[in-house]
DNA sequence: GTGATGACGGAAA
DNA sequence: CTTTCCGCCATCA
């Protein structure tokens, strides 16, 4: 779960139903008590809003990911936790 | 063992 | 498109 997340590459994201579809809410659990070493920032919800705050926000912003209002842009960001290994 | 809660998700109105 | 409601599994009191 936690290898996924850090194999989401900068300027895209992944979704915590992606790396966890059983239980998505305890994904994010546990992302909050991996705390540093994982690209937290880079996992947002299924529709594209952000879960933690402005902080994430301009993490993403940073890396180039392309944001539409308030929620990133899915069709060009998303990353299928499939595809990271 | 039981009950409440959460960095969520999907369906219905 | 937005707002509501229920289900999910693991943790914690």
């Amino acid at each position: 779960m936690l290898r996924r997340a850090r194999a989401v590459p900068a300027g895209f994201v992944t979704t915590y139903g992606d790396l966890c579809p059983k239980a998505p809410r305890f994904a994010g659990a546990v992302m909050s008590n991996a705390g540093d070493g994982v690209p937290w920032h880079r996992v947002v919800r299924a529709d594209g809003s952000l879960a933690v705050g402005e902080r994430q926000r301009r993490r993403l912003e940073a890396e180039g990911v392309p944001f539409r209002g308030a929620r990133v842009e899915m069709e060009r960001a998303w990353v299928p936790a499939e595809r990271l290994g």
